[in-house]
DNA sequence: ACCCAAAGCGGAACAATGTTCCGGTAGAGT
DNA sequence: ACTCTACCGGAACATTGTTCCGCTTTGGGT
């Protein structure tokens, strides 16, 4: 029942659970940057194969980070039912966004790379969590606790951004500083 | 009068020249990340020349921007003075620094590249620039506009960071998001 | 147990960059 | 005009991403 479609060879999927845990590796110790041929070696195996399996390099982040991301897209109802307003959501919620981001080296940099080398990681980022950052920003406004003319993509970009670097620079807390951003979104202010 | 220290020969002024008009131009075209290779090419001459005349890219950087950033150093007293509040100076400071980062192409993302061929640009904005910010966000801190617990390199990053990628993405208004970022530092807000 | 077609692999090879280095050129003083 | 040397140009090296193709391994059939 596992198997459906195609199936393959032992060795390739010994290679895909290698490279995942190469690149899983790599990401931490390098960032998601890490040269290919780096986790390439670590896996064992010829940058061919890590091409082969992941045609490009966001392919490969994306594997890796899949489960994380999708977490945050189930979160995002939950903060809704379970904090007692929505703006208490909306900042739950983002709360967690930015832990995803400022806790894997380099990732929301990747994400605003203009690289062509990151655009499907943009594209699945923005599949998977603008609809969840949307809902909750519309229920805030809704409530009147936040004001209504911004776009969710504007403030997931700002929150993205404002990621990025926020590891190795002691002297930045990325969390302090989305937090004023969010402040910033309350009705009241300008 | 002009000529104090080391008397240089015609043709290295006339190619530094041309190395600033070029990267300039290039700037422009491509971005601050313009490869080595093309600003020679523009301005006629080796890679060797752009090389010895500015050591790292930064320099380069530095040397086309300097006026620019120094406008900028110089029009944080004048804010300060002529607008009512020292939070007014502060969002129409602010509004110049977004200004100069998001009409630059690439500039805020240099700035935040952890590559080391930036670091002078980086340090030198920051010199620069941080101080200029400290005054004004002490005033507005002392003037009871603005909560004081937040440094001023935090809110430089953090107005730096939301530059990144704001141009060649028509759905993301860096000033905008900036103002939401600026709205939250008021005291009254968290 | 053996064989073979195809799936899969490895890494050489190419391309695009940054950076260094040195043989040769040309500016400037005499 | 001569010479000395500051200066120039670009070949050469290093580091990446990416492609391509000859070789190996696997799995199924005999």
């Amino acid at each position: 029942m596992a198997e459906d479609a195609p199936r393959r060879r032992a060795d390739a999927q010994r290679n895909e659970k290698a490279l995942l845990d190469a690149a899983a590796a790599a990401f931490v110790a390098a960032g998601v940057e890490a040269p290919v041929r780096e986790i390439a070696a670590r896996a064992g195996v010829g940058v061919g194969t890590v091409y082969r399996h992941f045609p490009t390099r966001a392919d490969l982040v994306v594997a890796v980070y899949r489960h994380q991301v999708e977490a945050c897209v189930e979160a995002g109802p939950r903060c809704l039912a379970e904090a007692p307003t929505p703006y208490g959501a909306l900042t739950r919620w983002i709360d967690l966004f930015v832990d995803l981001l400022v806790t894997k080296h380099g990732l929301a940099a990747a994400l605003r790379s203009d690289s062509t080398q990151f655009d499907a990681l943009h594209s699945y980022f923005l599949d998977r969590l603008l609809p969840v950052a949307a809902r909750l920003l519309e229920a805030a406004a809704d409530s009147g606790e936040v004001r209504s003319d911004l776009e969710a993509y504007e403030v997931m970009r700002g929150v993205g951004n404002l990621c990025i670097g926020a590891d190795n620079d002691p002297r930045y807390d990325a969390r302090r500083v989305v937090g004023v951003l969010v402040a910033g979104l309350r009705a009241g202010a300008s």
